[in-house]
RNA sequence: GCCCGAAUGGCGGAAUUGGUAGACGCGCUCGACUCAAAAUCGAGUACCGAAAGGUGUGUGGGUUCGAGUCCCACUUCGGGUACCA
C-alpha cells in the first residue's frame, strides 16, 4: 500500500453540515451578563420578517459579525442579539389576501428567516431572541406609552395629518417622502383626524446637542441629515397688531429687516386666516381653499410656481414704520412651521418679492446690496438702509449688529423678542391598522382619556379576527370588534370604549436594543443597573434609510428614559456603521427590474463563507456592492486554498515556530499587526486582502519553500483560521480542526505579535532626482544618513542624472527609506 | 437652490504622519496538464513606446526637495432636503 493518504478536497457543505450543530450544542455564542471582563455590545439593526433573508441583510450581517467575533477574539464579553421587528402593515394585507390572521404570516417569516440566519452563521445569543409582536415585548411598549403619558409626552390633537390613501393610515412627517407614503410611494394627502402624538419637539434641542457624544463615530452624513431635519433656526417672534383687535406673531429669522415689511401674509389653510378674514372677502378665502384641494402636494412642492394668495380685507400694522400692511392668505406660507403667519419682505426675500410682484405690493431694500448685485431680493451681508423711525435706527449697521438692536427694541415695546425655531414636529404615533400595539387608552364618557392600568397591561390584540375583518375602512380594524372595544372604565366603571388605533412600528424598535438585556423580563421593561452596564451600544450597523426615522427616534426614547432615571445614558447608540447596500449591474435589486439575486442560490451554490467573504472583500463596508462586479466563485476558491494549507500542514501542534522560515514567520507577524489597525479602522476588505497574501506566502512556502514540516508553516496556518474566522466561521472552524485543536477557533485567544519579527533588517531605499523615482537600493535598516547619502549618489544611474542636470544643488535624506537630490 | 459625500487601470478596490501610486481580487493574454474542454497550477497585465524613455490618481492653479494625500477655484456623479420665513 502506499504511504500516500488520500486527502480530501474542500466541500463546503460537508463544513456546514458539521458545524452548525456544533456551535448550537457547543452554547458558543450565548453571553453571560454577570461575567466581569469589559464587555462590548454589537447590534445589528433587527430585520423586519418579510419574506425570507436577502441579499441586503446578508451584507449588512456578514459585516457587523466582523468586530463581533473580532472582540470576542480580544477576550472582551460580547453582547450581539438578534430579533424581528414584526409588527407592520405588510402581515396585515397578506393575511387580508390570504384569509388569515397576521400573526400566522408573521411567525411563519420569522421562523423561515431564522433558519436561514442560523445557517449563516452569525455569531449571535439565540437565547435572547426577540419579536415585538410578541404580547411579552409590546406590554412594554404599552408601559412605555403610558410612561410617556404621565410625563406629558404623549397626547391627542386634532390637526391636519399625512393619509396615505393606499396604505389607509396616516404617516408621521418622517415617513412622507416627497410627497408620497414611504412605504408604497402613493401620494400622500391631509385629513384632519384626532391623532396621537409624542412630544420630540420639547427634545429638539437636546437631539441636536448630544449630536457632539457621535461625532467621528457615526458618518457624517446621518448627522447631517439629523441636523437638517431637526433644523434649528435662531430668530424672533415679532408681534404685529392686525384689525379687528388681533395680535399676530409671525417667526422671522430677519427681524433687522422689519422696516421694510410691507405686506403680511397667513397660510391659507390654518384658523389664522378664517379668523381674520372679513365676512366681504370670506367667500373668497373660501373659493381660494376649493382652488387648492386640487393642486396637488407634488405640483405645490415645486418651487417656481407662481405666487398666488387671496386679500383678507385687513391691514396689519408694521410696529416699526406704522405702515398698514395688506394681509392676505396664501399657500406658499406652511400651517404648520413657525406661526403660520410671515412678513412679507420683498426687498430681502426672495419669495415675499415674488408675491409682491404678482400683487402689485411696494418693495423697500433694507440691506444695501453690492454695486454689481444683478438680482432681485438681496439676501446677503451688507449695511441697513432705509431703516429708522423717531426712535431708532438701524442704518448703517451690518446684519447681525442690526438684528440684535431691533430685538432689543421690539422687546422693550413688548412687541417682539428673540426666540428659536425648530422645522422638527411631534411624532404622530398612531396608525389606522390592525398589526401593532394598541394604544393603551380609554375613553369614557364621564372621565375622557383614562390610561389603562398598568396591571392590565397588555392590552392584546383580538386572535379571532382574520381577512377581511381586517380590511382598513378609514379607522382601525379594531374600532369594528365591539367586543373588543367595550370596556369599563378603569375609573368610574361605566362603559367606555378602548382607543382603537395601533402605535406606529417605529415605537417598537426605538427601544429594543434595551430589551435585549432581559428578553423574558415580566416584571420590568429591562434591568436598569444591567442596562447600564451594557449600553450604549458600541457598535451598531444598518442601512442608511434610516438615518432619520428610527435612529432620531431612538434618540429619543433612550433621552426620555434617561429622564424617567432608568437609565445613565443619553444616546444609545456609540458607534454607527451604514454598510451599503447590494446592487445588481448597478441598480438596486427589484422585482421590478427583474434583477433580483437570490441570497438561498447563492449559498447553495458557492457556500456561505463564499457569499459572507464576497460581501466583505467587495469593498469597504459603507460602501455598495454590486454582485454583478464581484466573484463569490473566487472567494470560494481562496477558502479552498486556505482550507488546504491547515490540510497539509505536518508539524504537531503546539511545535515551537521559532525555527520556522522567517520570511513566512515575520509576514504572518506583520499580518496579525496589520489586521489590528485594519479592524479597528473598519476597513473589513482590506484585512481579507492581507489574509489572501499570508496564504498565498504559505503555499509557496509548502510547495517550493521550507515544505508542510516547517513550523513557521503551521503558524501560517493557525494565525489564517482565526483571522479567518471572524468573516468566514464554517472555513475557519474545520481548519482549526484539522490543526488539532478540539474547542471553536471562536472562542480562542486572539495571537499575539511579536514585535521583534516586524522588524526587517533590510529595506528598499528609493532614490529620487527631484522628486522622480530613478533607483533602488537595498540598505540596512539602521544606515545612517551619511551612508545613505553616500551610497545613492555613487548611484551610476544617479551620477548620470546629476552630471545631465547641472550637479546637486541640495539632499534630502530620509533614511533608511528616501533620497531625493536636487539638482540644477 | 441649500447641505453632505465621492472621483485612482478594462472592473471592485489598496496606499499610518505628504515620501516606491495601482496591494489584494476580478477580467484578460500566454503557458502547463488534457484527445478536447472545464477545473487546477504557473507567468504576464496602468498608459504611450520596438527600446531608451516618457506620461499618469476628474479639471485648472498653488504650497513643498517631494502631492492621490495639504490649500484655492472649478467640473461631473451620487445622496439628503426643499416655498422652513
Amino acid at each position: 500500500m502506499s504511504e500516500i493518504v488520500e486527502k480530501q478536497s474542500y466541500d463546503f457543505r460537508a463544513i456546514e453540515a458539521k458545524w452548525l450543530p456544533f456551535w448550537e450544542q457547543d452554547g458558543t455564542f450565548v453571553t453571560n451578563t454577570a461575567d466581569s471582563r469589559p464587555k462590548k455590545y454589537v447590534c445589528d439593526m433587527f430585520p423586519y420578517p418579510s419574506g425570507d433573508l436577502h441579499m441586503g441583510h446578508a451584507e449588512a450581517f456578514a459585516i457587523g459579525d466582523v468586530p463581533a467575533r473580532y472582540w470576542r477574539l480580544r477576550g472582551y464579553n460580547v453582547l450581539h442579539p438578534i430579533g424581528w421587528d414584526s409588527f407592520g402593515l405588510p402581515a396585515e394585507n397578506a393575511a387580508i389576501k390570504n384569509n388569515a390572521h397576521p400573526a400566522e404570516w408573521t411567525y411563519n417569516n420569522i421562523e423561515t428567516q431564522a433558519e436561514s440566519f442560523k445557517r449563516y452563521g452569525i455569531s449571535v445569543d439565540w437565547t435572547r431572541r426577540l419579536h415585538t409582536s410578541d404580547e411579552l415585548y409590546y406590554r412594554w411598549t404599552q408601559w412605555l406609552f403610558l410612561r410617556l403619558y404621565e410625563r406629558g409626552l404623549a397626547y391627542r390633537r386634532n390637526s391636519p395629518v399625512n393619509w396615505c390613501p393606499s396604505c389607509q393610515t396616516v404617516l408621521a412627517n418622517e415617513q412622507v417622502v416627497s410627497g408620497a407614503c414611504e412605504r408604497c410611494g402613493t401620494p400622500v394627502t391631509k385629513k384632519a383626524l384626532n391623532q396621537w402624538y409624542f412630544k420630540i419637539t420639547d427634545y429638539a434641542d437636546r437631539l441636536l446637542e448630544d449630536m457632539a457624544q457621535l461625532e467621528g463615530t457615526w458618518p457624517e452624513r446621518v448627522l447631517a441629515m439629523q441636523r437638517n431635519w431637526i433644523g434649528r433656526s435662531e430668530g424672533a417672534h415679532l408681534d404685529f397688531p392686525v384689525d379687528g383687535g388681533h395680535t399676530v406673531t409671525v417667526f422671522t429669522t430677519r427681524p433687522d429687516t422689519v422696516f421694510g415689511a410691507t405686506f403680511f401674509v397667513v397660510a391659507a389653510d390654518a384658523e389664522l386666516a378664517t379668523e381674520l378674514v372679513t365676512d366681504e372677502q370670506s367667500g373668497e378665502l373660501e373659493a381660494y381653499r376649493e382652488q387648492l384641494k386640487s393642486v396637488s402636494d407634488i405640483e405645490r412642492q415645486a418651487t417656481d410656481r407662481k405666487k398666488t394668495g387671496v386679500f383678507l380685507g385687513v391691514y396689519a400694522t408694521n410696529p416699526t414704520t406704522g405702515a398698514r400692511m395688506p394681509v392676505y392668505a396664501t399657500d406658499y406660507v406652511l400651517a404648520d412651521y413657525g406661526t403660520g403667519a410671515v412678513m412679507g419682505v420683498p426687498g430681502q426675500d426672495q419669495r415675499d418679492w415674488e408675491f409682491a410682484t404678482a400683487f402689485d405690493l411696494p418693495i423697500v431694500r433694507t440691506v444695501q446690496p453690492a454695486a454689481d448685485f444683478e438680482g432681485e431680493a438681496y439676501t446677503g451681508e451688507g449695511p441697513a438702509i432705509n431703516s429708522a423711525n423717531a426712535e431708532i435706527s438701524l442704518d448703517g449697521m451690518e446684519v447681525e449688529e442690526a438684528k440684535a438692536k431691533i430685538i432689543d427694541w421690539l422687546d422693550s415695546k413688548g412687541a417682539g423678542r428673540a426666540t428659536v425655531n425648530y422645522r422638527l414636529r411631534d411624532w404622530l404615533v398612531s396608525r389606522q391598522r390592525f398589526w401593532g400595539a394598541p394604544i393603551p387608552i380609554i375613553h369614557c364618557p364621564d372621565c375622557g382619556e383614562v390610561p389603562v392600568p398598568e396591571d392590565q397591561l397588555p392590552v392584546t390584540l383580538p386572535t379571532d379576527m382574520r381577512g377581511e375583518q381586517l380590511a382598513p375602512k378609514g379607522q382601525s380594524p379594531l374600532a369594528s370588534n365591539t367586543d373588543w372595544v367595550s370596556v369599563g372604565c378603569p375609573v368610574c366603571g361605566k362603559p367606555a370604549t378602548r382607543d382603537t388605533d395601533t402605535m406606529d412600528t417605529f415605537v417598537d424598535s426605538s427601544w429594543y436594543y434595551i430589551r435585549y438585556i432581559d428578553p423574558k423580563s415580566t416584571s420590568e421593561i429591562f434591568p436598569t443597573e444591567q442596562a447600564n452596564q451594557w449600553l450604549p451600544v458600541d457598535q451598531y450597523v444598518g442601512g442608511v434609510e434610516h438615518a432619520i426615522l428610527h435612529l432620531l427616534y431612538s434618540r429619543f426614547i433612550t433621552k426620555v428614559l434617561y429622564d424617567m432615571d432608568l437609565v445613565s445614558f443619553t444616546e444609545p447608540f456609540k458607534a454607527l456603521l451604514n454598510q451599503g447596500q447590494v446592487l445588481n449591474g448597478g441598480k438596486a435589486m427589484s422585482k421590478s427590474l427583474g434583477n433580483g439575486v437570490d441570497l438561498g442560490e447563492q449559498l447553495e451554490a458557492y457556500g456561505v463563507d463564499a457569499v459572507r467573504l464576497t460581501m466583505v472583500f467587495a469593498s469597504p463596508p459603507e460602501d455598495d456592492v454590486d454582485w454583478a462586479d464581484v466573484s463569490p466563485a473566487a472567494s470560494q476558491k481562496f477558502l479552498a486554498r486556505a482550507w488546504r494549507l491547515a490540510q497539509d500542514v505536518t508539524s504537531a501542534r503546539g511545535t515551537d515556530p521559532a525555527a520556522g522560515a522567517s520570511g513566512l514567520r515575520s509576514l504572518t507577524h506583520r499580518s496579525i499587526a496589520d489586521a489590528e489597525s485594519l479592524l479597528g479602522a473598519q476597513k473589513y476588505n482590506v484585512v481579507v486582502a492581507r489574509l489572501m497574501e499570508l496564504v498565498n506566502a504559505a503555499r509557496k512556502e509548502i510547495d517550493s519553500g521550507a515544505g508542510p514540516a516547517d513550523p513557521a508553516v503551521r503558524e501560517a496556518a493557525e494565525v489564517t483560521a482565526q483571522l479567518l474566522s471572524l468573516v468566514a466561521p464554517y472555513t475557519a472552524e474545520d481548519m482549526w480542526q484539522l490543526l488539532g485543536h478540539e474547542a471553536s477557533v471562536a472562542n480562542t485567544a486572539w495571537p499575539a505579535y511579536e514585535e521583534a519579527l516586524l522588524v526587517q533588517e533590510t529595506i528598499t531605499a528609493v532614490v529620487q532626482v527631484k522628486g522622480k523615482l530613478r533607483d533602488k537600493l537595498e540598505v540596512p535598516v539602521d544606515i545612517t544618513e551619511a551612508d545613505l547619502e553616500a551610497q545613492a549618489l555613487a548611484l551610476p544611474k544617479i551620477q548620470r542624472y546629476i552630471a545631465d542636470d547641472g550637479g546637486v544643488r541640495k539632499v534630502i535624506v530620509r533614511a533608511p527609506k528616501l533620497v531625493n537630490v536636487v539638482t540644477g
